[in-house]
DNA sequence: CGGGCATTAACTTCGACACT
DNA sequence: AGTGTCGAAGTTAATGCCCG
C-alpha cells in the first residue's frame, strides 16, 4: 500500500481527511488534540468522541505514510493528546503536490526546540479558528510560513526579508485588524529578540505592506510563555534604539485570545484578566 | 529522617462491538 | 463507513510503608 498512486490514494480520503493535510502542510506541526479542536468538532456527541474519531483518522493516515506521529511527544506521555505531535509525511506531501501542483517537502524529525515552537504556533491558529467558530470573530484569514513571508526594501536599499511565525487578519462587526505573531518559547536570547523586532521597524518603515493594505500596517504580538519572561521583553524591547514601543505588544499565553479578540487598538487595561482564582 | 521499594490512583491509548 | 461507548492494558506520578 505503501506506493499507491496519489490520487488513487485520494479517492480512499474523505474531505476531513484532506483538510487535516492541509493543516499540516500550513502549519507543519500539530498535535492531537490540535487536530481534534480544529477539524473534529462538527456532529460530534462529546470531545472524548471527537477525540477518539481523530485518534483513529489519524493512524489511519499515518498507515498510508500520508502522516507522521513524531517519537518526540511534548510533556511527555502523560499529557495524552496534547503531546502526541504529527506532520505530513511522504505519501501526503506527494498527494498535496500532486493536488496542487507543489514542490516537494523534506520531512524528517524535527529538533525538539523546533516541534515546541512550531506546535506552539499552531496552537495560535487552533485558538483563532475556535473562536471564529463560535462567533466571536466574524472574519478570519490565516497566513503561516513560508506564504506569510514579507520582501521589503530596507536601509540603503538592502533587500530584507521579516518571516512572521504567523499572520493574521481578523474581523469584528466593523473594524479588520492585521496581526503578526511572534511566538516565543523562552528560550531566545534577547539579543534575538530584539534584533528581530528591528527587522520589524525597517519593514513598517518601508511602507510596502501599508501601500498594499489601505494604509493598515500590522500589529506586533509577542507571545510569550510566561509573566517573568514578558517583562523581560518589554524591558529588552524598550531599551532597544530605533524602536517605536507602540508597535509591538507583549502578551502571554493566556492573554493572546483575549487581545487578539479585543481588536488592535490600544487597549485600555489588562488588570481584570490578570486576576484569576 | 530519608532512601528504596511496592502499591495505588489517575491518566491515556486502543481494540471491540453495537448502532446509524 | 463512520460514530458512540465500554473496558482492557499500559504508563506515570503520587502515596504509603519499611528499615537502616
Amino acid at each position: 500500500m505503501r506506493d499507491l498512486d496519489p490520487l488513487t490514494l485520494a479517492k480512499e480520503l474523505n474531505e476531513r481527511d484532506l483538510r487535516v493535510l492541509r493543516t499540516l502542510r500550513a502549519h507543519r506541526l500539530a498535535t492531537t488534540r490540535q487536530l481534534q479542536r480544529w477539524h473534529y468538532t462538527d456532529g460530534f456527541g462529546d470531545s472524548a468522541t471527537a477525540l477518539r474519531s481523530a485518534q483513529r483518522a489519524l493512524r489511519r493516515l499515518a498507515g498510508h505514510r500520508l502522516i507522521a506521529r513524531l517519537y518526540y511527544r511534548i510533556g511527555g506521555q502523560q499529557r495524552g493528546a496534547d503531546s502526541v505531535v504529527w506532520q505530513l509525511d511522504v505519501a501526503g506531501d506527494r498527494l498535496l503536490a500532486v493536488l496542487n501542483a507543489e514542490k516537494r517537502r523534506r520531512y524528517i524529525e524535527p529538533r525538539r526546540a523546533f516541534i515546541e515552537h512550531t506546535v506552539g504556533v499552531t496552537e495560535l491558529a487552533v485558538q483563532l479558528i475556535e473562536a471564529q467558530r463560535r462567533g466571536a470573530l466574524a472574519e478570519l484569514a490565516l497566513t503561516s510560513e513560508p506564504a506569510n513571508w514579507q520582501r521589503f526594501l530596507g536601509q540603503h536599499g538592502r533587500s530584507e526579508i521579516l518571516k512572521p511565525d504567523l499572520l493574521a487578519v481578523t474581523a469584528s462587526d466593523e473594524f479588520e485588524d492585521h496581526w503578526m505573531f511572534e511566538w516565543d518559547t523562552g528560550s531566545e536570547h534577547q539579543s534575538v529578540i530584539t534584533r528581530k523586532a528591528l527587522v520589524y521597524e525597517r519593514f513598517a518603515a518601508a511602507g510596502t505592506y501599508q501601500q498594499a493594505h489601505g494604509g493598515v500596517l500590522p500589529a506586533v504580538l509577542w507571545i510569550v510563555p510566561s509573566e517573568v519572561r514578558r517583562e523581560q521583553i518589554e524591558q529588552a524591547l524598550r531599551n532597544a534604539r530605533n524602536l517605536t514601543a507602540d508597535v509591538h505588544r507583549v502578551v502571554t499565553a493566556e492573554q493572546f485570545l483575549p487581545t487578539v479578540l479585543a481588536g488592535s487598538e490600544p487597549m485600555t487595561t489588562t488588570e481584570e484578566r490578570n486576576s484569576r482564582s
